[in-house]
DNA sequence: CACCATGTTCCTTG
DNA sequence: CCAAGGAACATGGT
């Protein structure tokens, strides 16, 4: 579920559900995820404390707590590939991928994750070394221009570092790349100047239009599946029973291209699929 | 069995 | 030292 879009609508959902909510107990069931927080730090400093707010900074959802003696400190989650973070009744039984499990009186929050890549700790240096918001007012033109001058890396391979911007990832990288009509073998210093200023534009476009159609899971797992926006590839339920096409290329190998109708294409860029219409992608 | 998967980090290579 | 490429991580779906 994880690109800054669905970060953003699962921060929306979460922040009044958690706010003011005190922490009776913290279970560690993966001590991996804390890293590199300990089992034993995570249970101490969450015993207690408060949830005071949260947001969302690149792909990581930074919670701002409060411990039982006072003091502010954060909580940093990423969802890695594959997790979830939910509220379900306490008498719930437990998923079987539980990572983190924290009691709220009631009420447990859950960060479940299959694979495990995700995390869930007190240490928030990641944030730091995080490229700019790329629908926030430091993501200009001219930054993009600087941080993409001399690099002989393909343009999509670029759009995935998150030091250069926070938030894009392997699905949106190849939407914005097709919306901007720019080839993603491309090298990120050749582009022309119009061009990044396009590629600006239609990365804010791809990644506020997600954000605006909601979330890419079902967010409320308390009530019996009930699905406040499910969907994913290809598809969104709308406002009726009727499904919109979300989209343009993203695991859409030898589909038509809905612009031209020419083959959609996938190559390995960096190890990871990148999609694109040869046609309408010089 | 083979291959693929929304992410990040670490190792190797040049 | 730096940039770039690719494997590893762990589990599940097709």
């Amino acid at each position: 579920m994880p690109e800054l879009p669905e970060v953003e609508v699962l921060v929306r959902h979460l922040a009044p559900l958690v706010k003011n909510r005190t922490v009776r107990r913290a279970i560690v069931r993966r001590p991996k995820i804390v890293l590199p927080s300990t089992q034993e730090q995570i249970v101490r400093k969450l015993r207690g404390a408060k949830f005071v707010g949260l947001m969302r900074r690149g792909k990581y959802l930074l919670f701002e707590m409060r411990g039982s003696k006072g003091q502010r400190f954060p909580l940093v989650g990423h969802l890695g590939m594959t997790g979830r973070m939910y509220l379900a009744p306490e008498k719930n039984p437990l998923p079987k991928h539980a990572a983190v499990v924290m009691e709220l009186g009631g009420e447990n929050f859950i960060f479940e994750d299959t694979r495990y890549f995700g995390r869930m700790t007190l240490d928030d240096s990641a944030i730091a070394a995080l490229g700019p918001e790329p629908l926030g007012e430091a993501f200009t033109a001219e930054y993009f221009a600087n941080a993409l001058r001399g690099s002989s890396q393909a343009i999509k391979v670029k759009l995935l570092d998150q030091q250069v911007i926070a938030g894009v990832g392997n699905i949106y990288a190849s939407e914005a790349l097709f919306r901007a009509g720019i080839s993603p073998r491309v090298a990120a210093g050749r582009l022309k100047a119009g061009q990044i200023a396009r590629l600006r534009e239609t990365i804010r476009e791809t990644l506020q239009d997600a954000i605006d159609r909601g979330s890419t899971v079902p967010l409320n797992y308390s009530g019996e599946r009930v699905r406040d926006g499910l969907f994913y590839f290809g598809s969104a339920p709308k406002a009726g029973d009727f499904y919109e096409e979300r989209l343009q290329v993203y695991d859409r190998e030898g589909k038509p291209c809905r612009t031209c109708k020419t083959s959609v294409k996938r190559i390995v860029q960096g190890a990871r699929s990148t999609f694109y219409c040869p046609k309408c992608q010089r």
